[in-house]
DNA sequence: AATGAATGAGATTTCATTCAT
DNA sequence: TATGAATGAAATCTCATTCAT
């Protein structure tokens, strides 16, 4: 109930949208989307249930706003990355410091990866949304460059994808370790660290 | 029907019928904790919805006897292979290899991983058992070898744990790709030689 | 989507209920009274939902507006025809002729009476103002008149009152017809003509 | 979560779907089909909201089971009235007093046609269902016996086809009088002495 | 007078769970 | 041991009505 006196609701048109989307990324990351209550995701954004009907269609609708919502910026550090010519031991150290700093940092980046795991059957094309604009370009763009130092002699023979696969594996198994075992008490990897020493290790073993 | 001398309410796991565990697994992967229909379940299984509570409380037992039971053999093979005394590198290649081998072969084990994944926040106590007996047991064991391969001067400096996961890794990426993205038309990964390359990398790259 | 700003059209504010009005009976007859939703009535007014709320109280009192607004018209025949002392077969004639033309040419009359078929039960007080002031007089002038031919010996013996109906009823018929077996399909019936034709059948069945 | 009581339910599952019917078609008749709530329908049938999805798969199948249901009775009389091969005269008299104690007497059957009236924009599968297999071959039949007694030189020369409206249409004004202004104090109509009257008027007013 | 975002009660529909058979 | 019809709580979604602007 609200305090007497105070209005029984506000107007907040502009930031209505965003606040029902940063709350709906929460109770999916917790609950999964069938676990998810509309319920709680409108007490969250702080509106009514039928308010989230005003800017989404159905909950799938909201679910998929939520998903390619947090693509977004990924795609940017993905284009970035791509767009400037470094050599590939400079990219490589930089896109897993990248990487690394997402897993380590952002909430909110691996609550959906884990979302996007967890959904893939009941909702596959935010797997090919996720796929297809991040990871398979990223994938290709380092296995490019791997390809181009083998080129110039500086990578010893082998697959480039699954070199590429191997530097990011790590990465990978961090994001799971986070939301999946340190929720449960498992201690926490030093993402940085491991991205640090994976990387010595990984480039002196694909020197020639 | 049981011999006549058994306890007539005693349910033992293995009591518990093959048949409702691999459909429960299937749905289960499928569609997630919430979005499986014990209808389909039972459907599946061959029987009726109400035989399912003759030998699982609820749901959510039913879940838990899925994930726990596709534990069991991952927990025997680290077993035997902690008990198995091998130097590291022969140590490192058998356990990547039994990592490839079950992600690349058996769908029902990562199905299960991706559901321990999904559901750890609404099931927390999977991601507990799974991490207990089968992840940090496995960690310990391959970084309690690194350790004493540093010992022996085999393995340049740095943290044995990190060094595991570095090793680790690209198993778990290839996982999180068959489960999620090749469904949606990525390429798979050929995980045996990704397991071939990535130990050839890193072992090298772990050298003083 | 977000909602954009639009320019604002506005109207003498006099002639909206009438607009309103309009487009209520059109929403109304299409859809029956629970069936309708006052956003298309805004939206075919051309009014903004809460603008309705200015004129009327309820979704219940626009309808028995509706209602009420399209029997005024009917009220004036009524009464019309009953100043005019006229003899009975130029009644009748006249009449008939009368509802003949308002069933096949005045969509909004035979959507009202639709509408007051089919809500009787849920708003019978618009089934009483129709009855008291549409019906009955109707009824009670033609068989006033039937009754004075009868004794005048102009026509043969029987109750006024069922001599009434069995005139008025292909009228009926044909209202039905129209708004329930034309819409899908049915051929159209010419009320005129059938007007026309059951006149001569009746008047001659009814001398004496 | 298990309060133990009384017996919950009760198993009669022959005639469960005939009560769900019979219980709808009470409710639809008088709220219509979107002011019918299935909490309603299912009371009167005393069964719970969740036992009618058993039988129908949504609230507009129910619907139009309750509406087809309806109509086989009125299939069968105008079956049989089609093969018995009787004069006009005869099969006149009995149409109509078909009709009449169809009106009169089966409080369903005039239910059922008000909903198909009402609901035939919202529903007009139903409205063709009714026409195509009573309402046209009732027709077709009746005029068909006119033209062939013009034929004979027994009637008088005239559209067929509107001479049966002229019969049909009293019966069509007693079954709307009968659900539309009885509920609010008309005075009934007796239907089986406004089809005798009218049968011997507008015979006599056929002939030649 | 007019708007339309926001509300919240209420509707349909689903499905884990129960229990008479 | 097995069945499956039945339950009822809970979920999504709708829409008449309100009120700050």
């Amino acid at each position: 109930m609200l305090p007497a006196g105070q209005p029984k609701f506000r107007r907040r048109p502009e930031a209505r949208p965003a606040e029902i989307l940063a709350a709906a990324l929460q109770v999916f990351a917790a609950r999964g989307f069938q676990g998810t209550r509309l319920d709680e995701v409108a007490r969250r954004a702080g509106v009514s249930k039928g308010a989230l009907y005003l800017y989404f269609e159905t909950k799938a609708d909201l679910f998929r706003a939520v998903v390619t919502d947090a693509i977004s910026p990924n795609i940017e550090r993905v284009k970035a990355m791509a767009s400037a010519e470094v050599p590939f031991e400079q990219a490589a150290r930089m896109g897993l410091g990248m990487m690394a700093r997402t897993v380590a940092g952002d909430r909110r980046v691996s609550g959906v990866v884990k979302l996007v795991i967890a959904e893939s059957r009941n909702h596959p094309e935010l797997a090919t949304i996720w796929h297809e604009t991040v990871v398979e370009p990223g994938v290709t763009l380092i296995s490019g460059l791997i390809a181009a130092a083998q080129a110039r002699g500086e990578v010893r023979p082998g697959d480039p994808r699954l070199f590429a696969f191997g530097l990011m594996g790590p990465m990978v198994l961090s994001m799971v370790w986070r939301e999946t075992f340190e929720p449960v008490g498992a201690g926490p990897i030093d993402v940085a660290a491991l991205a640090d020493q994976h990387l010595d290790t990984v480039l002196k073993g694909m020197r020639p």
